[in-house]
DNA sequence: CATTATAATTGTACCGGTATAATTTTTCAA
DNA sequence: TTGAAAAATTATACCGGTACAATTATAATG
């Protein structure tokens, strides 16, 4: 782990430990480059990252911050791991109801850039949580990188297998977001009425080398889901 | 402006001048020091800015290259300025319905913190796009920050009032999301049925100093608004 | 005492340097 | 020609320095 993220980490824990509260103060830059004897420069940039994450914000000229916690039982849509993590105490459970492969539609190949003749994976998935159902989800896994997928993977992380199994890196990710009404066979899914709202998440997930290799649209039950963003004017 | 964000924006300039696509490569940092006769840092923060911006991505030992181009007609939550700005095409125009000087609810004290003595400007509104409902809108705004609102201002761009005119700087925001039914009052305003599907969005704005000045719920009409978020693995 | 001017504090911008890790290209052996 | 090893390329981490801008604290002024 590089310095600048173990310092940010360290400075985090800091935070929980002695639960520090929405506006109370940290130590000043230069108290930080001794405490850790390190260059201010990497001080910097763990504090940005941790500005970037939303647990601080730094003042010029005054000092640097905590932020205020954000509301319990969101899903946060910045974190960029497939957002199960987030949901913190009850872990979600899956069901698998499709695992093939297939050639890939025309949405597809435009969103994970491929062409005709290539083919992908087909994943329908149903998360639960609390034994309620969480979400729907219809992936589309590029083969010629992801390629073999088989229940027990798909049941469990797959992005746990992608990073670790296969010794991909995960970079950026795009997300399109809406609201809809529910068809009948999707309300029979989340046990809700068809016509109902239902909550559209559709991600693009990229490897560093910037190829997209995961394509989701994700239904979530209205009523299990809420979503949290945090955003910086300086971006 | 500063250097480096000047740089970033003609850079961005660059690449749509130069009609640059998805993956293509941007000359590498020591081309790009040059030619902006800068230190290596100053590209670097440049970039850094694009990269959060969704623009470009990065790639050790390869390169700087060109991002996807985003789906048009999403309203970015990244942006933290309103987002009005964001629907290129057409300005939408906003019809003031109720401008009062109350004293805050427990949820409006909560977010904005703030006690029972203060008060708060509440403010509806109803934006329209293309002649159609885009969303309703219901803002406080903390007195004690923003002193002074009336109709006018309203119905333009609070938030260029708030800056240019009172002067202050908005630093970060916190977003909250879900999606829900639509009660009587507000499927008449946005011309849909009770029932239908709402797209909620709460949002409290801070100045860079920390304070909440603004706690905004919207009601967006589903078949106007699609939302765009870009996320970054490190961060 | 209130208000204004001055000084101290503190994070940010920018510089230019070395070292390192990820990727791509080239070289060389089989 | 193929594949593996070596070299070159390229972004990133980290260092420590000066200058600067925003804020806050202090002193001066009426």
């Amino acid at each position: 782990m590089l310095k600048y993220q173990q310092i940010a980490s360290e400075i985090e824990k800091y935070i929980v430990d002695h639960n520090l509260q929405q506006g109370d103060k940290l130590p000043i830059l230069e108290t930080l480059t001794a405490q850790f004897a390190v260059s201010k420069s990497t001080i910097t940039s763990a504090l940005d990252l941790l500005e970037r994450k939303g647990i601080i914000f730094q003042v010029r000229g005054s000092g640097i911050f905590v932020r205020r916690h954000k509301r319990k039982g969101y899903i946060s849509l910045l974190s960029n791991q497939g957002f199960s993590k987030e949901m913190e105490e009850s872990q979600p459970t899956s069901e698998v109801i499709e695992l093939d492969i297939v050639r890939p539609t025309q949405e597809v190949m435009d969103n994970l850039n491929i062409g005709t003749e290539d083919e992908v994976y087909s994943v329908k998935r149903i998360q639960y949580i609390n034994g309620e159902t969480l979400c729907l989800e219809h992936s589309y896994y590029n083969k010629a990188i992801i390629p073999y997928l088989n229940k027990e993977i798909v049941s469990e992380s797959i992005f746990h297998y992608i990073q670790e199994g296969l010794g991909l890196k995960v970079g950026f990710s795009d997300m399109y977001l809406h609201a809809d009404k529910l068809n009948k066979e999707e309300a029979e899914y989340l046990g809700l009425e068809p016509g109902d709202p239902k909550f559209c998440l559709e991600v693009i997930f990229h490897l560093t080398n910037g190829q997209p290799f995961d394509f989701s649209k994700i239904t979530y039950n209205y009523k299990q889901s809420q979503f949290f963003i945090q955003a910086n004017s300086h971006f």
